[in-house]
DNA sequence: TACTGATTACGACTACGTTCGTAATCATAC
DNA sequence: GTATGATTACGAACGTAGTCGTAATCAGTA
């Protein structure tokens, strides 16, 4: 039996900052909060907060070694991923999934995009 | 020219009261209520609450004729869909729609469900 | 017309998410 | 050892979501 992983959902800001943290690996605050800064105006301490919760939450884990934290998202990407899809599926999708794809799918996607699919389904045959 | 339509991202609760309405058509407070209630103990003014705000976001349109206002979605359920899943897309998937579809389908997906992917794939190659 | 039951309107309360200012703490340099 | 700059900790403030109680309103009936 393995089972665990409370599968909290992050919310928005939270999901900002583990896109920073899964491209850059750990980080400090100052990395992190200089990576968001990039992008958005927000304050050093807004992002320590919202870290500083995520941990609580064990969204993140942390390394306390030194005396600035190092902080690196506790799951991966693709687990994140995987998790806010179904949760979406389930919420407005009637747990279809093949309603979802068809809907992901429209004429802004790219060839490319549909060829990459083709490329999964295809291997799923075998 | 045509554009409009404001994309309220609708909240969780929302989205509970949108699929009712998707199913049953244009309904009363009183029928919602009972639909919601099937699944969940929600009050009727929570339910008449959330509908209320649902208006002044233009979520739902509603008739007033009648004492007992006709509620309805303003959206249908395909639109909602295709603007929360682009939402998901820009969010968590780095925009990209195939690393989300990848991560749709997954070991409980049925092989109808796959099916139905591949007949749409085979759809778009014309 | 007045009563009664149902419906809408209003507002309060709790919880959470986001923001940031200020205080406390620490490490380093002097 | 003390001052200085950076970092963490704390908590306040604001907005939104969700909940519901109570008041106001209306329609139909007695």
């Amino acid at each position: 039996m393995a089972r665990a992983k409370s599968t909290v959902k992050p919310t928005e800001a939270e999901l900002t900052l583990l896109n920073i943290l899964w491209q850059m690996g750990p980080a400090t605050v100052r990395q992190i909060h200089d990576a968001v800064s990039t992008t958005q105006k927000t304050g050093y301490t807004t992002v320590l907060k919202i870290l500083q919760i995520m941990h609580e939450k064990a969204l993140v884990i942390r390394d306390e070694t030194n005396r600035a934290h190092v902080y690196a998202a506790a799951n991966s990407e693709t687990h994140t991923q995987s998790s806010l899809i179904k949760d979406l599926i389930s919420k407005a999708f009637g747990g279809s999934t093949s309603k979802l794809v068809m809907r992901a799918i429209d004429e802004s996607t790219s060839a490319e995009e549909i060829d990459d699919i083709r490329q999964l389904l295809k291997s799923l045959e075998k």
